[in-house]
DNA sequence: AATATTTTTTAGATTAATCTAAAAATAGTA
DNA sequence: TACTATTTTTAGATTAATCTAAAAAATATT
């Protein structure tokens, strides 16, 4: 069974995804939401991807699919040439975080597997990518971090910006207009129950109005 | 009429290439070859790409196909592109001159025009890729260079080595072994008409044998 | 539990890119 | 020039990846 395609190597990227999301097997519907095509598609493709050998997913009918172990590093591999390629992308052709998700993309494809390992030796083999996501390494492994969000940082804790949970380029601008790049020093000043915003120290300098929308959705590590 | 797909991008590359090579219409034939399809398909490809919006070759049947401005247009941004990633791998990654074609070959395809002129930039605006040939700017502009092959170099001449004819992994780890690499200064000593041998000064350093063979495919620039 | 709603699968069609085999056109040669 | 050989095109088939519409299964609601 000939190399993996790129239609296929996406749908096991959906796969893993809401698996880990949810710890629940991924469905038709909610695969073909991330692929932006029907269910009826995924289910044909599903049915191709558990007759390679090995096989890649698991699957009952009408029971939803989860990864192998084959297909779990396939799809590793995939999320680690992603963010590889968002990382050099940011670090050395200067694109900002909210523009290299569409390029990373197309380039996650591309199969030599020394280009990776020399691009992550060229990198300086990081850990985390631009929008502070883990960079899992050859063998698999993600490096985990103790980061919380920024609505459960508790107040006046010092703490420093580590990721974000939406990296939709829209949230990644605003980000940028307010400073709140990763590694930006905060401290939660004061929650305002009237209108649920809060007040944060930035830098150890200037005050900031951040709305609960923006702190659920920024990663935090404490100091 | 749809972006462009790799399938279409490498016909295009294929009848660039033919049609310098010779000034004459490519032909099915010739085109397949490069391909590795059959005839049948290449005149199944030529009929969509000369219906494509502009229309990217003009062909009449059974009288081979040239490219159109548009065609032309494609191609060389390809040219520049494969270029570019081959002199990244080069210079950044530390692959040899004989590993990146292939890897190049992936990479032309990835179609953000924004990343290619990043990469160029990164890349120093370079004008030639890690086996001398040309590297066209954004417009499509190649930059000459009067070379010619060490077999018309004349006896005694000094000059440097800036590229070659043949780019095969197998010549070029040859060349590798030989220490004939871009920037090493050569002069012809003798040609031996017994077996069409010739003796090169390396370097100011050694000498060493050549066959007529290697000289033909070695570009050199008089000092 | 019976019925209605939603989800998933099946069936059948489409398009891109390829193939083989046969027909048609061009080129080469006696 | 007429015949032969080569090249190109046409015709028809195949596979991957998608679609729509309908059938079947699972889930939710009275």
């Amino acid at each position: 069974m000939n190399p993996i395609s790129k239609a296929e190597e996406n749908h096991l990227k959906a796969i893993f995804t809401l698996c880990e999301e949810s710890d629940k097997p991924a469905s038709t519907n909610a695969i073909a939401k991330i692929m932006k095509t029907k269910a009826a598609s995924v289910t044909a493709m599903i049915i191709r991807l558990s007759g390679k050998e090995p096989s890649l997913v698991n699957h009952q009918k009408h029971k939803g699919v989860r990864l192998t172990k084959a297909g779990k590093k396939l799809a590793t591999n995939l999320i680690r040439k992603h963010r590889l390629w968002e990382t050099f992308l940011v670090e050395k052709l200067n694109f900002s975080w909210d523009e290299v998700h569409d390029i990373a993309e197309e380039l996650e494809h591309i199969k030599a597997e020394k280009l990776i390992d020399r691009l992550d030796e060229f990198l300086g083999r990081p850990k985390f990518d631009p929008h502070g996501d883990p960079i899992p390494d050859a063998e698999g492994n993600f490096t985990y971090r103790k980061q919380i969000l920024l609505t459960e940082l508790v107040k006046n804790q010092a703490a420093v910006v580590v990721g974000v949970l939406d990296d939709s380029p829209s949230f990644l601008q605003y980000l940028n207009k307010l400073n709140l790049v990763l590694g930006a020093k905060v401290q939660v000043l004061e929650r305002v129950d009237y209108d649920g915003s809060n007040r944060i120290l930035l830098n150890d300098q200037q005050e900031q109005i951040l709305t609960n929308k923006v702190c659920q959705n920024l990663y935090v590590k404490t100091l």
